[in-house]
RNA sequence: GCGCCUGUAGCUCAACCGGAUAGAGCGACGGACUUCGAAUCCGUAGGCUGGGGGUUCAAAUCCCUUCAGGCGCGCCA
């Protein structure tokens, strides 16, 4: 990466100091600037314009073609053309941030209670999109899914099928207070009185393995898939939950008071002591998570991920109170809180409600609209923002859909490519790298040497659609070029560089998208 | 009352650890197809970054304050 050389040679001279590389601003001369020169001339009280000539006069490196100095003490660096022509046709270089540390990121964890809705669509694209880019940048990932079925909701949702089953029998149905009343209710009652199973316990092993089915299959259908499905009873049956809190005891972290088990996650930084245990004896859902996070570090992970929603934002200090009180370090876990979806139909927001019963799920969605459309939808704001689903939009298959104008994009070059075959046009090997210099055509070089550095930051500030802004732009800078240049034309060896340039463009749009979890046609 | 998130162009949003004249798309207006895919491109208009203080060579970004919206705050998960 040509960000990561500047800084090499800048770390040089100041071994001390942060180096910063910037891009420089649009209609700015350069293509990365550094402020270094303001940090030395505030340390050693140098005016700032003069300092910054003198930094810029000891750099020298064939790579930069020139330097210039800006206003108040900025230091731009200008990239020769020829060297960034030898970069972007050579081997794309691999990032190794990661330096194969074993990673976990767990998302989803949908309750296994009823139908996968919207919100947890976009955890799964952006869990599944972070997982591969984290592979990308040199991690040793697995991805997990959490599924709750012990806990009461279960309890719950098995009693909400029994009442289901006798309202089909012809009786009334009296869902339990904080039951399930959806239509998908019925259709597993239907099912579950079909295999003419009555028992509580086995109706709800029935409901729990009939969702976790139905979630692992309309993943898929995403485009999602997991290294494991971890159950909650399966932490018990391990004995974690117990030994969680035979450790808490010895450590003496633990109290008793009216009546319930408390632990005293005050004293690593929560706001107030949480129960874990409570006075008619269940656990509550700390005690069972503590003991599965447990569970992930003794399997080995150096760090780990988690991505919630927003509604569970309150218990993320109590979990990470709680697993430094079993004894681990408390940066190993990172809760990313993805925030909610609204979505939007001809301007107007659809109010979603599990309870209510009128929720719009993933699969209803994917019945509309295409999975690529979904994903990437999804995949273009930052995790800390709402993000608001136009249906309209998403349907739309024209100019106004960014995912299409991706696409579209390489299905334009490989229809080039094609084109140029079918006229007996022969490339590849070797070619003479110097005869692209046209603007845009430079443009569209330094737009693909910008991939790695965009996958750098996007796999650093575990953001995925850092990506997906750059694919739509390095899709409108070929649109651009394509406008203005032609690349089959009368001179052979200029239209040889030229379809290597696109190629290279179609190979930065394919492997991104693939990142996102998005298909890439040839033909559209 | 407390915690987290958000407030940027008419709308939806960018702006990487504080950097240069705050950028895109949509919408509006005006242009470009005898030629590699017009699902495209080019141009114009549109801003006191919610308000007010502060820190800094430099603030949309950090701090304080205030206003507005969202989500949480259980011996539920």
């Amino acid at each position: 990466m040509i960000r990561q050389q500047l800084k090499d040679i800048l770390q040089k001279l100041f071994p001390e100091e942060k180096i910063v590389i910037d891009y420089v601003p649009k209609e700015k001369p350069g293509d990365y600037s550094t402020n270094i020169a303001f940090r030395i001339a505030a340390q050693k009280k140098m005016p700032p314009y003069e300092t910054a000539q003198e930094i810029a006069s000891r750099i020298h490196d064939p790579m930069i073609k020139s330097i210039s100095v800006h206003k108040p003490a900025f230091i731009n660096f200008t990239i020769s053309n020829s060297y960034m022509l030898e970069k972007v046709f050579s081997e794309p270089e691999e990032i190794d941030i990661g330096k194969g540390q074993k990673i976990m990121i767990e998302f989803v964890s949908a309750n296994p209670t009823g139908p996968i809705n919207i919100a947890s669509a976009r955890a799964a694209a952006v869990g599944d999109s972070l997982a591969r880019l984290l592979k990308r940048t040199g991690y040793n990932v697995v991805s997990e899914y959490y599924v709750n079925d012990g806990g009461r909701q279960s309890t719950l949702l098995a009693q909400s099928v029994r009442q289901r089953i006798r309202e089909l029998n012809g009786k009334t149905a009296e869902i339990p207070e904080g039951g399930y009343h959806g239509d998908y209710i019925i259709e597993l009652a239907k099912e579950v009185k079909e295999k003419g199973i009555e028992d509580i316990k086995k109706i709800k092993k029935y409901a729990i393995d009939y969702f976790i089915e139905e979630h692992k299959r309309i993943l898929q259908a995403f485009g999602v898939e997991f290294n494991n499905w971890i159950r909650e009873s399966s932490i018990y049956e391990k004995g974690y939950v117990d030994d969680v809190l035979n450790l808490l005891q010895e450590k003496n972290l633990t109290y008793v008071k009216d009546g319930a088990v408390w632990i005293k996650t005050t004293k690593f930084g929560d706001n107030e002591d949480r129960v874990i245990i409570t006075s008619d004896n269940r656990h509550t859902y700390l005690l069972p998570d503590i003991a599965y996070h447990l569970d992930k570090m003794k399997r080995q992970h150096d760090r780990l991920i988690n991505i919630w929603g927003p509604d569970h934002q309150a218990q993320i200090k109590s979990l990470q109170c709680g697993i430094t009180a079993i004894g681990y370090p408390r940066d190993t876990l990172e809760i990313l809180i993805v925030q909610q979806v609204h979505l939007q139909e001809a301007g107007k927001l659809i109010k979603m409600s599990k309870r209510a019963g009128v929720i719009k799920t993933l699969k209803e969605l994917l019945k509309h609209v295409p999975k690529d459309v979904v994903r990437f939808f999804l995949l273009m704001r930052s995790n800390s923002q709402p993000l608001d689903f136009d249906l309209d939009l998403a349907l739309e298959q024209s100019d106004e859909n960014p995912v299409f104008y991706v696409q579209y994009a390489h299905a334009r070059i490989k229809s080039i490519i094609k084109k140029a075959q079918e006229q007996g046009i022969e490339y590849g090997g070797s070619f003479a790298k110097n005869l692209i210099k046209e603007t845009e055509e430079i443009i569209l070089v330094k737009a693909i040497l910008k991939f790695p550095e965009v996958i750098e930051d996007a796999a650093r500030n575990f953001e995925p659609y850092m990506l997906t802004y750059y694919l739509i732009e390095l899709a409108r800078i070929f649109h651009s070029f394509y406008q203005r240049l032609r690349v089959i034309n009368e001179d052979k060896e200029l239209t040889h560089a030229r379809l290597a340039l696109i190629n290279k463009t179609a190979e930065t749009i394919k492997s991104g998208l693939g990142i996102l979890g998005i298909s890439c046609p040839e033909k559209m």
